[in-house]
DNA sequence: TATTAGCACTCTTTTCATCTGAGTGCTAAC
DNA sequence: GTTAGCACTCAGATGAAAAGAGTGCTAATA
């Protein structure tokens, strides 16, 4: 008898042929299709014994009585962390080269979220990287008509943001020089972290009566700055879940669909991920593990990619917890690799 | 009997009826019900005769025999185009105040398809105004770092956009000064046709041994101005059509969802809109009257707003054959007024 | 003692026939 | 021209029966 904790060899053998055949097929598993399944031989009364055990122990579960079994979430787990085993496999387009190189952060993250999911037949998502302690790399203010200038600011990685601000004058082209000299000297290569009220005050002093407009491009640099709200995420392949019967009864499809619509909880999702612990390996979490409710009867795997400077972003597929686990990690690993290399080396064409 | 081409008074009726019931229903209407819908005091019997007239005619066509009759395309046209009679209704927020008024373009298109979702229980979607044939409103190059300059560039309606130019050298403040000045001074307030080959060559030669520089800002601009490449499109309650039987089964659902999630074609739809006829009028593509095939099992109610300066853009409505068009149009109507009051009143606060 | 064969039992799924009800078309009467 | 009435059609519901998959348990076996 398998002790409390730790499983015996046969009863790991067995659970991880109950996991495999469910993934491949979708259906309970029953104790005929194991005895070929596994090359222990061993007759399907025994395997029986061995499967209530394993129920017993709630890594393995009947849908009704008559009916074979299928993994529990602690299944899943124990699967996930120990009994799967490293594919050799391809990625069906040529090994590097899933991306191209554009200059475009965002083609190239819509481009990633696609052939995310070309490649694994899920729905996936992927956002783009996060700003926090970022460092500002350099403040534009120019007049557009009499009564807007436009700041254009640009934070390390590239990341170019924009704001109108309304000023009830026009600025002297003088002015605007001083202004600009003025925010970049003080501000450049700081890190956001930085800007303290102290140097604002600092700031507003020196501009003397120009210091509102030096207040609205503040303003503007916190906006463009907050996190939640400037994460971009963008998704593809969310209709594949259709292509599993556990997840596209109308209930699951129009909760799920919705999420990658209205995006808010993969937002937190990111976040989550983000924030964990070792935030720079692949994250698999099954069932209720996810950090938002709608995915409750999905697994996700997620992985963070590096833009240089301590930006970060996630990649992520959802899929049912019946999920080719191994591919998944792996193609997720290969795309990583290609975000953290196109971005890391020479940005250059 | 009614003439080959008009239909007598009583067909109309009946024929109202019918829509009317099943709009509200989504059953097949029978005879015997129509008796009790209709003013004209018949007979199912008469009703029936009736019906098969219509039926004959090609507005109605039963399921199967012993069922009801359904409108046809051809009905539910000649329902929009002469039986509909406006509603009165409310729609279910403040009347003047469905948008916040916030200075991104962006947020206000994003929130205009979540309230036109939320008040008509179908799919919406929002697109942002296209730049063709806008002007130029201002260009400004900065130097970012040694190698890379960024291009600004504000089109009409305070579009911003912006362009990282990779230099092989670094340019002067001056350098800078002088090209901006060339720049703006030579193309402001131009409209993008204007910009011909050869004012860029003109422009080429003033700019001397910088022309290589001028030619990359080019062609930012005209990169920033394709068109389709530039519409962004908002969507929102696309899982609304689980809430209509003859659209959510698997098949259609999955269909339509991935047109909401790729784009593309609801890309596609927008720039067909945008170019017919009366492009400021409302429009209903019934069944296959819509320009792009997902949508043969559903209908379409388009309206153009226009952003000033000639920007125009496209909201729509996705929805099943049996839609509330009275409703729908009545509400694509009022956000149509928002939208062009928004940004043709006085832009400021 | 661990394994296995065998069997009774449970429960889902499929199949098939029957029944029901809505709705029609047609005919004959008004 | 309208209506009552009736035979007919067909989709959908209902329910019984059969099939099939898989189990748990017991008793035999190695």
């Amino acid at each position: 008898m398998a002790a409390d904790n730790t499983l015996s060899e046969r009863k790991l053998i067995i659970l991880k042929a109950i996991i495999q055949n469910y993934l491949e097929t979708g259906e309970p598993v029953g104790s005929r299709t194991l005895t070929k399944y596994t090359d222990l031989n061993l007759s399907s009364a025994t395997i029986r014994n061995e499967m209530a055990d394993l129920e017993d122990l709630g890594y393995i579960f009947q849908p009704h009585t008559s009916a074979g079994r299928i993994p529990s979430d602690k299944g899943y787990r124990l699967y996930v962390d120990m009994l799967m085993e490293e594919k050799e496999q391809e990625i069906t387009e040529r090994e590097n080269g899933l991306l191209e190189k554009t200059d475009k952060v965002e083609q190239v993250l819509k481009q990633a979220a696609k052939v995310l999911a070309a490649n694994t037949n899920y729905a996936t998502m992927v956002s783009s990287p996060i700003n926090n302690r970022n460092t500002l790399k350099f403040i534009q203010l120019s007049q557009v008509d009499e009564e807007q200038i436009v700041a254009v600011i640009v934070l390390g990685g590239n990341v170019i943001k924009n704001k109108i601000i309304e000023v009830g004058e026009t600025l002297s082209n003088e002015t605007l020089l001083k202004l600009n000299m003025l925010l970049n000297t003080t501000l450049n290569g700081m890190s956001i972290d930085q800007i303290t009220l102290g140097l604002i005050a600092r700031l507003k002093e020196q501009a003397g009566i120009h210091s509102q407009v030096v207040g609205h491009v503040l303003d503007a640099v916190a906006e463009i700055i907050h996190v939640e709200d400037d994460m971009q995420i963008y998704t593809s392949g969310a209709t594949n879940i259709f292509k599993y019967p556990e997840l596209s009864d109308k209930q699951s499809a129009q909760e799920i669909i919705s999420a990658f619509e209205e995006k808010q909880q993969l937002a937190d999702l990111v976040t989550e991920t983000l924030a964990s612990e070792d935030s720079h390996g692949i994250q698999v979490y099954i069932g209720d593990e996810a950090p938002v409710k709608t995915m409750k009867d999905c697994s996700v795997v997620t992985a963070t990619y590096e833009l240089g400077e301590g930006m970060k972003g996630t990649i992520g597929i959802i899929g049912p917890k019946r999920m080719d686990y191994e591919h998944v990690m792996k193609t997720l690993k290969t795309l990583q690799n290609e975000l953290d290399a196109i971005y890391n080396k020479d940005p250059k064409e």
